[in-house]
DNA sequence: TTAATTACAGTAATCGTTATCATTATTATA
DNA sequence: TATAATAATGATAACGATTACTGTAATTAA
């Protein structure tokens, strides 16, 4: 079962996922938290995201473009893609929504579904403003 | 502009992903393809299909595992990922649920919603019964 | 304080996908 | 038709993101 040991980059990694918004790409987490361990390796920071998320402290979203995000909100929520500047942002969709959509696409499917998961797609308020 | 030609190998890829329900990956067009084109390289199967997208006969689904399906379906659907068994299943949603989505996810944002695409996740009917 | 074990940095290997290139097939035109 | 132009192919090399490996360092338990 192999023990979990205290790492000070583990708790780095976990402290930034939790503060920003930025839904960052592993690559974007190994540059922020390079700046408090200027050597940390990549591939910590990769095997810790999986630890994280494989534990239940983060959250792996794969998006269209073949990469990965994490995030370190642990509610369901759902993703808004900017079909403009690529960003990647939070969507709030109540629970009952949620579930709402859930029973009515379990009305014409012959299984049981558990959860969803949505990808909006659109133009972010930033874009609209600019153009 | 680059005009469209002709290929034998083109025409045997989308008429595979329009008669299938498979949501093949690249890999698994290729075997397909391959019984018809003993030596049809990879690299053709890939360049036809992300082709193929960019045309609009195809649809490129991105699963949470990295990779990549394709879909000859051409209308908007959402599917439905087994994680008993990993199969990619079609998912009906009336156009009008997925409008409703989209309405309700509008509310709480800052934006412009213009399409969604919904993954929903649980237990398919082969892997019910055999539990 | 020592022994056991997990995590680390650094690097090599892997995998899916793209790019390159010389050759072949398709299309337009003479 | 025959010919010329050009897009598509197969083969292979290159690529980027992720994972695996290895010897050393840090953490924890005795």
């Amino acid at each position: 079962m192999a023990a979990l040991k205290y790492s000070r980059q583990r708790e780095s990694i976990k402290h930034y996922l939790m503060t920003t918004k930025e839904h960052p790409t592993a690559d974007m987490v190994y540059m922020h938290v390079k700046q408090d361990f200027p050597n940390i390796s990549l591939g910590t920071v990769y095997r810790n995201l999986n630890l994280l998320t494989d534990i239940g402290e983060a959250v792996k979203i794969s998006t269209p473009d073949g990469g990965y995000r994490f995030d370190g909100r642990l509610e369901p929520h759902n993703h808004f893609l900017c079909t403009k500047c690529g960003r990647l942002l939070d969507l709030e969709l109540d629970m009952k929504s949620i579930e709402e959509v859930n029973r009515l696409a379990a009305e014409n499917f012959d299984g049981i579904i558990t959860s969803s998961s949505t990808l909006f797609y659109g133009e972010c308020s930033d874009c609209i403003k600019k153009s």
